[in-house]
DNA sequence: CTCCCTGCAAATCCTTTGCATACAG
DNA sequence: CTGTATGCAAAGGATTTGCAGGGAG
């Protein structure tokens, strides 16, 4: 199977121990369409894996974090949210809903810092609009 | 005295009943140089109000920032942080000892939305630029 | 064989809620 | 007076931690 084979391979790429929790949270954010909570994870793998507890996935998602495998994203309140698409991008929220959907800058962003962050070294930035979905949209009141 | 009175013209101004935290709180941010979190705002208050409590401030500070008073701003984990600066305004992040600097854009951002995303109301925006502070590029071993 | 991962439960942190009382307008 | 803000305590959700046993390398 092609889709269980790339977890796996990119856990060990990556220097992880490669677990049968680990490949299918891997797996499932592979095949998730959008952005899961680690509830989403948990709960959608308590078929496969009744005995999985939640710390595991908390972990499991920490560590793709830091080896760069997912990217977590925290918008606002509630849970945080974990991205397969590692690439740059960056997130419109709906106010509404809480829906969420990636967007792409036209251009990268030009930051004027004030003097007592002088020598600030950027590593990463996140751009968060806030707004309504279209969805959102059409059902308001008119 | 000029300070008080501004917090107590800004609540009047905004339709808020004006009471002693009220006053107190919005005064605090407004002397308060950085982001100051709830707790922040707690503690700092308890010598002049050993009784208020915890959720008036929660309450307050939630509806300033629906008058627009003040803004919210929650960056990765860890407590809100509320800001006097209502200016459209973005924050640098130390990802180390978690400081927080206030930066403007250059320029408004443009972004290129998804199909997915078609119709989106932009409402606002907020960029968090993550990176290392000077501070901490110092304290470093080098 | 060794160390890391897992599972479990409790703990922690931040925030919200319900309700009775007090106070601003 | 009337309605809203306050204080208190308890609940809630998300995340972390400690520790013992189990499995990956």
């Amino acid at each position: 199977m092609q889709a269980q084979k790339d977890a796996v391979q990119l856990l060990k790429h990556a220097g992880l121990r490669v677990t049968p929790q680990r490949e299918a949270i891997l797996q499932f954010l592979l095949d998730y369409d959008g952005h899961a909570t680690v509830d989403d994870i948990y709960t959608s793998l308590q078929d496969r894996f009744p005995s999985m507890s939640v710390s595991t996935v908390y972990n499991t998602v920490k560590q793709l974090s830091q080896v760069g495998l997912v990217k977590e994203i925290g918008v606002g309140d509630g849970a945080s949210r974990f991205d397969i698409n590692v690439e740059p991008h960056h997130h419109l929220v709906c106010t509404r809903c809480g829906a969420l959907f990636d967007f792409y800058l036209e251009e990268p962003i030009r930051l004027s810092v004030p003097p007592e962050a002088e020598g600030f070294e950027v590593e990463d930035y996140h751009v968060e609009v806030r707004g309504v979905c279209p969805r959102c949209k059409k059902q308001q009141v008119s």
